[in-house]
RNA sequence: GGGCGUUUAGCUCAGUUGGUAGAGCGCUUCCCUUACAAGGAAGAUGUCGGGAGUUCGAGCCUCUCAACGCCCACCA
């Protein structure tokens, strides 16, 4: 029939992951397996990678990330997909940049020295020799994405699309350029946006510092938290309402130390029960400031520079010029205390901003910056998730979503970088007009605005940069924008997810993906976040070499809940997916061993079965259902454990052990066949190994492209499923009374039942091994005074012990199970009695619930003559 | 200030149409039974954070309180 290479192949004794693993990808990868086909008949499902920043290494984070997108594209492909895994790396602008000056610094040089060319050409070499880094090491994951269409934040490709975006936002009046106050890192040397900066509760003063009136007695105490900032103010406000400060409008006050002239304005923002109810105003220096100076006319008057240190100007009193904020911050209160002026300092804890890069105490700073006009282009991405075109999943995601669209600010787009895009806008040398567009007008005459853009401008653009964007007519355009799904950790929903919505809704027409799988943040096993500085960090690599991919795999999709919740680690947890992987691989083996058929996949004959075979096919065809319900609604944790308990709890424990006994080799191959499929996805590695060996037929090349399992109706079988149900209980039952009076396994016993003769006459063979029984006699009355009693639906299995039997043992056994009975039945039976419980709970409960009762009043009738006989 | 999440066995956590609780690890006893000791068999363990309500019935729904965590806002 078919000739020995057909033959399966035994497995190595030893399951040696690693290896395996590494066969494997190389095999897929050298038949180019994952490469997608944009001109396939075959229905498209895409995803587009979170690009890593080519500083990366991998964490944690991308393993889970990785692997939930790899299942999904997997089970896509499995399912007829024509599927497309874009893999790429982000240009990462300040991160990367950070990373080349801090080398820099180490031979005492800045990017100044270098000067911008220079240093671009240094950061180019390093990102080049980087950037194959990250994407290398998520093939340690098994990752089955197309390495062919690699992309770059920074290539030319996504270069056009930011340029053409730019220019279009831009000509639309959506992207302006002005000066306003922005968050400011001096130590990054550049502007970030809002989400960029995170807040800090710190312990800080509360400063009283008294303002004299001019040309009258008295004066007006304000609190501040940065009296530094005081050289800046140009008004100090008041409550209109406030009635002790009533009189003070409009009057002017003589600032301390500099002994300039400031107005007192009143306005609304002032909180009057807030220090002292009266508030100085530096409008470069604090965004709320900032607004109420533009309200009041107010000039702007800047006292730091962007390196955070005070500025030398008429403003600044000359001792404090050059000091840095903090350094003047200290000697300004002294100053103050000097003058007389420092009326009350309190201790005040309050939120100060921090660069989310480096740390750094971020300085509001007036400057000229670029913009994003936000609010027209949310109205629609706000649409597409209420009318449901986009998902998210959790649903909770949503709320978070909407509330942060339905808010949203102005985005500052412009970096005061030099690794990122150059913005395209070129200002005349002589005249300073300026164009923005897509080539420089003029290079002799217009010069290239120095900025560039924030890194999520070009990451808003991927899922449609990477698809040949702005070429709408290309084949990958066409064939697999818009993507699917969008795998992704709540962290950057606002920082990627949304911009991405907004840019592909007004650049394309459509959502660029239609689910946003939102999963949890991998957590440290405190339940911290993992970092570098924190010395908590786990190295998914380390766990690969130790436990295996496959086993990294299962162990983190197992602990993926539903909700999305936080995923907490440790190294030890991973040995549950490598003890599953090792139990995979050894019951193979001994599948494989005993194959003795060479054409033997899906020759199911469905009229040739035994009661076991039955129990099994049903028990799998449920699972194939249930898994396939799960996927189909990201339920991917669920997709482990009911795996998990399929196959160790149903085909190893029982399937293979009866399989000893009696053997189907079409059936046992069928069901691990069929098991191999459904596993592929997350255990991609190990079950393309082992399907490789035991696979037969060759008509399809590879498990990933194997048809993934579907339900059939005529693998129903019900009746026997019970029946076998009522076979594990009656084991389970006996090897229990054996534990019980420590009956070795080696003295085999005779049992007397007085029921479901056929069904004990089918199954005596199993009985005989798995519960060491000698044989089985059949009698409606047993003499039970020498013998241990179990009640198994409702038949009553006698085994005589002989003098082994210990009646006092006996008969407390027996009341402990009478205790348990009687005490489901005394709560089943209240129930029935009520009324109201009969009146309105639906008819099958009730029907249930009856059933439940009859069949525990007779096993407690049962169990009470028992011990009635025994004493 | 606003929003969200969590609180279930010693530990880590599952538990979606409401029908009196599960897994892994750990623990106890026994077993190297010819796939697997990274294994097998048999066990023990919970007033499901507190309180109230809806319901015949609540881990699950409503309200409330508490603890912990996160996000947004940023009153100097």
């Amino acid at each position: 029939m078919s000739d020995i290479e057909n033959t399966t192949q035994n497995l190595e004794t030893v399951y040696n992951a690693r290896q395996i693993e590494k066969e494997t990808y190389k095999f897929w990868q050298d038949n180019n397996m994952f490469i997608a086909d944009n001109m396939s008949s075959k229905p498209a499902y895409s995803i587009v990678i979170p690009p890593p920043n080519v500083t990366g290494v991998l964490h944690m984070g991308h393993a889970l990330d990785g692997t939930l997108q790899d299942i999904l594209i997997r089970y896509k492909r499995m399912q007829g997909f024509e599927v497309l895994w874009m893999p790429g790396c982000d240009h990462a602008g300040i991160a990367t940049q950070n990373v080349i000056e801090k080398n820099l610094s180490r031979e005492g040089l800045t990017r100044h020295d270098l000067g911008r060319e220079k240093f671009l050409e240094k950061t180019w070499v390093w990102a080049n020799e980087h950037k194959n880094r990250i994407l290398e090491q998520f093939k340690l994951l098994g990752a089955s994405f197309d390495l062919s269409r690699k992309r770059f934040t920074l290539d030319e490709g996504c270069s056009n699309a930011v340029k053409k975006v730019f220019v279009d936002l831009y000509n639309k009046g959506l992207i302006y350029k002005g000066n306003y106050i922005v968050n400011w890192c001096p130590r990054c040397q550049s502007a970030i946006s809002d989400v960029e900066t995170n807040y800090e509760t710190e312990d800080g003063h509360l400063w009283e510092i008294s303002y004299a009136l001019k040309d009258e007695m008295g004066a007006i105490v304000i609190a501040t938290t940065r009296p530094e900032t005081m050289f800046g103010d140009v008004a100090i406000a008041v409550n209109p309402t406030d009635f002790k400060y009533k009189d003070l409008i409009g009057k002017t006050c003589v600032m301390p130390l500099t002994g300039r002239q400031i107005p007192i304005i009143a306005d609304e923002y002032v909180d009057k029960t807030f220090g002292t109810g009266a508030l100085k105003i530096t409008p470069a220096h604090d965004p709320n400031d900032f607004e109420v100076g533009k309200r009041h006319n107010l000039p702007q008057i800047k006292v730091i520079d962007e390196k955070g240190c005070m500025m030398k100007n008429e403003y600044v009193p000359p001792q404090l010029q050059g000091l840095t904020r903090e350094e003047a911050r200290e000697k300004t209160v002294k100053m103050l205390e000097e003058n007389q002026v420092l009326v009350k300092v309190s201790k005040h804890v309050h939120n100060v901003g921090k660069c989310q890069r480096c740390n750094t105490t971020i300085e509001p700073l007036l400057s000229t910056q670029w913009f994003v006009k936000m609010e027209p282009l949310a109205r629609p991405a706000i649409d597409a998730v209420k009318n449901g075109s986009i998902k998210f999943i959790p649903e909770r995601w949503e709320k978070n979503y909407l509330m942060w669209m339905e808010n949203i600010r102005d985005w500052c787009i412009s970096r005061q970088l030099w690794w990122g895009h150059q913005i395209p806008a070129y200002y005349h040398n002589k005249t300073g007009e300026m164009v923005v567009a897509l080539e420089n007008p003029d290079k002799d005459n217009y010069t290239q605005e120095t900025d560039v853009l924030d890194t999520w401008f070009s990451s808003g653009l991927w899922p449609f940069e990477t698809m040949g964007w702005p070429d709408t007519n290309s084949k990958d355009y066409k064939k697999f924008y818009p993507t699917s799904t969008l795998v992704t950790g709540f962290d950057i929903i606002f920082f990627w997810v949304a911009r991405m919505i907004t840019m592909g809704l007004e650049f394309t027409k459509q959502p660029p993906f239609s689910t946003v799988y939102i999963h949890g943040l991998i957590r440290d096993e405190h339940g911290q976040k993992m970092s570098k500085s924190k010395g908590n960090t786990i190295d998914p690599v380390d766990l690969i070499e130790k436990y295996g991919c496959d086993a990294l795999r299962f162990t983190l999709t197992s602990l993926c809940t539903y909700g999305g919740q936080d995923i907490k680690i440790s190294d030890e947890k991973f040995e549950f997916g490598r003890n599953f992987a090792n139990k995979i691989w050894n019951a193979s083996r001994f599948v494989l061993m005993n194959l003795t058929k060479k054409d033997d996949e899906l020759n199911l004959d469905l009229n040739n079965l035994s009661l076991a075979d039955k129990w099994i096919l049903n028990e799998l065809n449920e699972v194939v259902k249930s898994i396939n319900d799960n996927l189909e609604n990201y339920r991917i944790g669920e997709v482990a454990s009911i795996l998990y308990e399929f196959f160790w709890n149903k085909y190893c424990s029982w399937y293979i052990e009866l399989s000893k006994i009696e053997k189907n080799e079409n059936v046992l191959a069928y069901v691990l066949e069929q098991f191999l499929r459904l596993i592929h996805p997350i255990m991609p590695h190990i079950s393309e190994a082992i399907w490789q060996k035991m696979h037969v037929k060759k008509d399809t090349k590879a498990l990933l492209y194997c048809e993934y399992p579907k339900y059939h109706t005529q693998l129903l079988f019900i009746d026997e499923s019970k029946k076998m149900e009522t076979v594990f209980e009656t084991i389970k039952a006996l090897r229990n009374l054996r534990a019980e009076f420590n009956i070795p396994l080696g003295s085999k016993i005779s049992i007397f039942v007085d029921k479901n003769e056929d069904l004990f006459l089918q199954i005596e063979k199993y009985l005989a091994r798995l519960a060491k029984v000698e044989s089985i006699k059949y009698s409606k009355e047993s003499n039970i005074a020498q013998s241990a009693v179990c009640v198994v639906d409702e038949t009553k299995i006698t085994v005589p012990l002989k003098d082994l039997i210990d009646i006092d043992l006996e008969i407390k056994r027996q009341n402990k199970k009478i205790e348990k009975l009687s005490a489901e039945l005394k709560s089943i039976d209240s129930r029935l009695k009520n009324d109201k419980f009969i009146n309105s709970a639906p008819l099958e409960v009730v029907e249930k619930t009856k059933e439940r009762k009859s069949e525990l009043e007779n096993e407690i009738k049962l169990v009470r003559e028992i011990i009635k006989k025994l004493a």
